[in-house]
DNA sequence: CGAAAACCTGACCACTTGGTAAAAATACGT
DNA sequence: ACGTATTTTTACCAAGTGGTCAGGTTTTCG
């Protein structure tokens, strides 16, 4: 009997190696092209492995990208859990989306996945969302609810504060492409990265801060 | 000889409504599959079209695909031409942000075909980025500094707004699915749009007041 | 060592899909 | 009404792609 890996308990050395190398080169892959734009052979030769050998350790094309999807996700929603009622609401802000940014800079393909992934109604995904991404949320939204009741920021709705950052943050990873053909190759620069970030604060900061 | 529609000078009616049929048709299934994922038998389908006769109209994909971008980029641009030197930054720029507000409200397929093609790298479009785009931006950019550098709106680095302000509008088209898995149908209503605007304006706004 | 399990490969297949050829049908000017 | 140009359809093909299979090779472990 020929065993599928991943699904007997034990995993060797071999498969733990192999999975990862797979799911590297699906990154890469699907990041830039999409789940239908990519080909399985193209992964396989990104991780510089046949394609049988690919498809002996994931049953298909399909269980690459939502193991990459799952496998990206906890790192993708962490920096959202701190956020809480103790401590400065203006400092935690501006951690946050120091820490957003800072993802975007280093993990563009994670950011471009996801993305992909939600531009296309997210039909691989979507119960994830409905569930562990709005159970976090709704908790969160409730922590910025405080703030504003406590008038310790403006007023604002909280979800949407937290679109707002999301979409201020990951654009630089997104739409690179754009950015790049306005700015050239500045964006290679520890200086955009500054700028995008002062600026992202600054407004928000301000923007935030409690008027009365 | 069997002609080639849209190469003869002269265009009939039937030509021009079957063109509009398919381009239409494309950008449904454009926005939502991106190149890859889409057909051109889901687009003739849409255009309830044969896809013989749909590609007597459009040599190809690629070309329906190209079209449809050059199409919609004029809608696109414009709401960032009005801006200049003459009025009120605070107004202009919240002029500005409502207007992208709406446009993502009432054209997010249009948005979602333009965050789709430069998610991917901007394959086919490239060249009107780095061309048509960047010009309209630097001029605009100018614009913004100079209202920097009189004190009229607190100092922030002009492309990183421009940035901003489309991250901001455009999330709640691309990624409507997300803002429907986490806040349900309350997204189809105006109080949605209206929170959503107020949001953007007070931040952005309060953000960008000038303060010494 | 030796056998069983795990790993890898080359050949192959079914199906989708972009695109073509050629002829049939329709619209249009006169 | 008639002939010509345009539009539409039917039938088809070649390439690409997801996935399988039978068997060969390597690893692992008693």
């Amino acid at each position: 009997m020929t065993p599928r890996a991943g699904h007997t308990q034990k995993r060797t050395r071999i498969q733990e190696i192999n999975k990862q190398r797979i799911l590297a080169a699906a990154l890469d892959v699907f990041a830039s092209q999409g789940f239908r734009g990519s080909t399985i052979d193209q992964i396989a030769e990104g991780a510089n492995m046949s394609k049988p050998n690919l498809l002996y350790y994931f049953r298909g094309k399909k269980d690459i990208y939502v193991a990459l999807l799952e496998h990206t996700l906890k790192d993708w929603l962490a920096p959202l859990e701190p956020l809480s009622l103790d401590g400065d609401p203006i400092e935690q802000i501006s951690a946050y989306i120091q820490l957003k940014m800072e993802m975007s800079r280093k993990s563009p393909k994670a950011s471009r996945l996801f993305a992909n992934e939600l531009l296309h109604g997210a039909p691989m995904f979507g119960d994830v969302l409905s569930t562990r991404l709005k159970t976090l949320v709704d908790e969160k939204a409730k922590v910025i609810e405080a703030w504003v009741r406590d008038g310790r920021i403006a007023p604002v709705d909280p979800y949407q504060l937290i679109f707002m950052i999301w979409a201020t943050t990951q654009t630089h990873a997104d739409f690179e492409v754009q950015t790049r053909a306005i700015l050239g190759e500045k964006i290679d620069t520890p200086a955009y990265w500054e700028a995008a970030t002062q600026t992202a604060l600054s407004i928000f900061l301000n923007g935030l801060r409690p008027r009365r």
